[in-house]
DNA sequence: CGACCGCTTGATCATAATCAAATTTTGTGG
DNA sequence: CCACAAAATTTGATTATGATCAAGCGGTCG
């Protein structure tokens, strides 16, 4: 574990020195978050409500726990985890979220934010007030459709973690985060094998039920199987298939 | 062990022997189901979309994961669970519905439904095609808002579960399940601590990611501690108190 | 430099799984 | 309604997985 693993951390969203203005119709993210069927002054509209607010530093909350809903939100660049306090004052990490992915759904059915969201890393979102959504969304169907669409998603993912946790041993927990973590930087373009963790151990355990000491032992067990090389927080994906192996998961 | 609970189960949905015409505006779940400040007009238009088909007997399943998603469902009387398949041929129970809840938003995503839901007892539902909803949605801003509610409100609950199923011991995730269908109970104005279960005790260890045996072990322990008096499946809560104790939740 | 933080590794312990078997309940057919 | 088979539930004994306790390492930041 000496040598230092290098990865070509390419990023998708560089703000730029001049005054280049983002958008959604030029937004390399748009196909993770907007697949959409919709054409340009269609997107030109939402566009129009969507807020792009300055970066959030790391340790950085996006909101809170109980904080009025008015928001969700769409990563720009950076990761960001959500997490709930327990009675009992605990922490649950309830999802991370890479760039194109939309979080704060689940405020809607309070008015209030049900988990906080706390940036792992320097991060940039886009804010797109939960109103103007739902008015643009009556007028454009495609537009409801997918917002449905990404509620019903969240719905879907959900249940896979709910059966992790119930159903999985520690290394198929953590080598199915691993993938996951790998499909959705396939998804960016970016290396599939090759990447590094934003998240600390403890978050790693704490989303997927374990404690640190588990996590790291999983880490060292694949490492000395040759299928993966970990250097703290740099991943290199040796043997994926091993992985999907180990994940217990069909091919 | 030996003495007879009765249950006084008192159904909300009775079909009457005359040809009354079931619809939302009469139904007694619809302050479940519908809470909201729809006049009665745009009642009979969201009415005149559900279809109300015949009822399924216990072990029926009202849809199956892969089949083609055309409509979420709600139920009227009886209680459903929903199950995912795992890739090993394994079973993970996602969810129990009672009458006034809706299944089967997770089918939005891909047009396909993601899980399976069968009935535990002979069960009515009816039926709501998304694509009138849809479109029914767009024109009336309160119908379209508690639908994003809904999806919103199942986020929040799936979320609770993984929380439950990542920190929290048997006996705790056993006393949170019965405090769940005691509440639900009570939201329909039956008995919060005199209940007939529903499901098999090998049901709720998948949901709750345990054994039958611990749960079985779990029942028998409580009832030693005079906090449930268990007969089979009617389950009458003692101590109300105590169960939220061991479940570990705040009060 | 030194304190702290995040991570790793080792030893021991506890909870729930597994294996096994008895017992109760349910469903079916006569 | 009873008899019997099958299914569901309970209980006990043993085991295994991951938690907990403890300690050490390496890097970072004030």
């Amino acid at each position: 574990m000496t040598e230092r693993i290098t990865t070509a951390t390419q990023e998708e969203f560089t703000p730029c020195a001049h005054d280049y203005k983002a958008n959604c119709n030029n937004c390399r993210l748009s196909t993770i978050c907007l697949p959409l069927a919709l054409d340009s002054a269609d997107i030109d509209q939402l566009d129009n409500i969507v807020q792009r607010n300055k970066p959030l530093q790391k340790g950085q909350h996006l909101y809170r726990e109980g904080d009025d809903f008015q928001s969700v939100y769409a990563v720009r660049s950076g990761t960001l985890k959500a997490y709930k306090t327990t009675d009992d004052g605990r922490e649950q990490v309830t999802g991370f979220y890479f760039p194109g992915e939309i979080l704060g759904m689940d405020g809607i059915s309070n008015n209030a934010h049900a988990s906080s969201a706390r940036s792992l890393e320097t991060s940039a979102v886009c804010e797109i007030p939960f109103n103007s959504l739902s008015k643009l969304s009556a007028l454009m169907p495609n537009l409801q459709h997918h917002f449905f669409q990404l509620m019903s998603q969240r719905i879907t993912e959900d249940q896979m973690l709910i059966t992790l946790l119930s159903k999985n041993s520690a290394d198929e927990r953590v080598a199915a985060l691993l993938l996951s973590i790998s499909s959705r930087n396939a998804r960016r373009k970016l290396s599939a094998t090759h990447f590094r963790l934003p998240m600390s151990r403890v978050d790693i355990g704490n989303y997927l039920g374990l404690t640190v000491e588990t996590v790291s032992r999983v880490f060292s067990r694949m490492q000395k199987m040759d299928i993966l090389r970990v250097d703290n927080k740099e991943i290199e994906i040796l043997d994926i298939h091993g992985v999907r192996v180990i994940a217990n998961i069909a091919e």
